[in-house]
DNA sequence: TCCTTTCATTGATTGAAGTCGATATATTAT
DNA sequence: ATAATATATCGACTTCAATCAATGAAAGGA
């Protein structure tokens, strides 16, 4: 995965390309729901997580739910498998970090 | 303002309350469009901006620049003075250096 | 085999967001 | 005063996103 540049706040930042622009906004999109940044948090402190977790901790439906963590994997920011009946989903530590070095890490 | 807790990636992480989800959701919304990720970028190198150079950089119509620069206004990542006729922009550091916290400073 | 459980997908509905033209407001220049 | 310039706001249109009920797909158990 390619390397964006820093956001902010050095003193000479460089422009961005259109490219990188949508590469950004479509992350920083993803977390632009307070489920999904809940999401996020959850699994931030549980190093994995079962689906079946996560539809019992929001009062939310089940088709709504995977509807979030689809536009997280989508992102590029969690990633899944799936062990006999359940599926697991965990971050991709190299996209959080990236987005944080984005805004001047 | 209230400091948010650290979202990613420690081992353990507090679990975030639903007003937060909604302030730190609000402010990821603020960056999910290119333009104004391009804006911020712009605010991050140029420590200082006026409209006039916002409007001249993209090829967007006056009143959509104007309400992208309300949208980040409103998320208090940015914010304005005026002198004489001119309005000037800026980053509000605090609010991105939360934000970058938020992803695991 | 059939039923149950877990998760994903589809379709529909509702509300939010991006964009622009037109207009308003405020400041400076003539 | 009048005109010109710089921003902001309004109204309308269009596209996108969140949500849920219903359905599909895959695995395990009786």
């Amino acid at each position: 995965m390619k390397t964006l540049p820093v956001l902010c706040c050095g003193p000479a930042t460089e422009p961005l390309d259109p490219e990188a622009r949508e590469t950004l906004a479509a992350r920083f999109r993803a977390l632009s729901d307070p489920t999904r940044v809940a999401i996020v948090n959850r699994l931030a402190s549980t190093e994995e997580c079962c689906v079946c977790d996560l539809n019992a901790a929001f009062e939310l439906s089940q088709p709504t739910i995977s509807h979030h963590l689809k536009v997280l994997r989508d992102a590029g920011l969690v990633e899944s498998s799936r062990r006999g009946t359940w599926a697991y989903y965990r971050l991709v530590p190299d996209a959080v970090r990236e987005l944080r070095h984005t805004l001047g890490g």
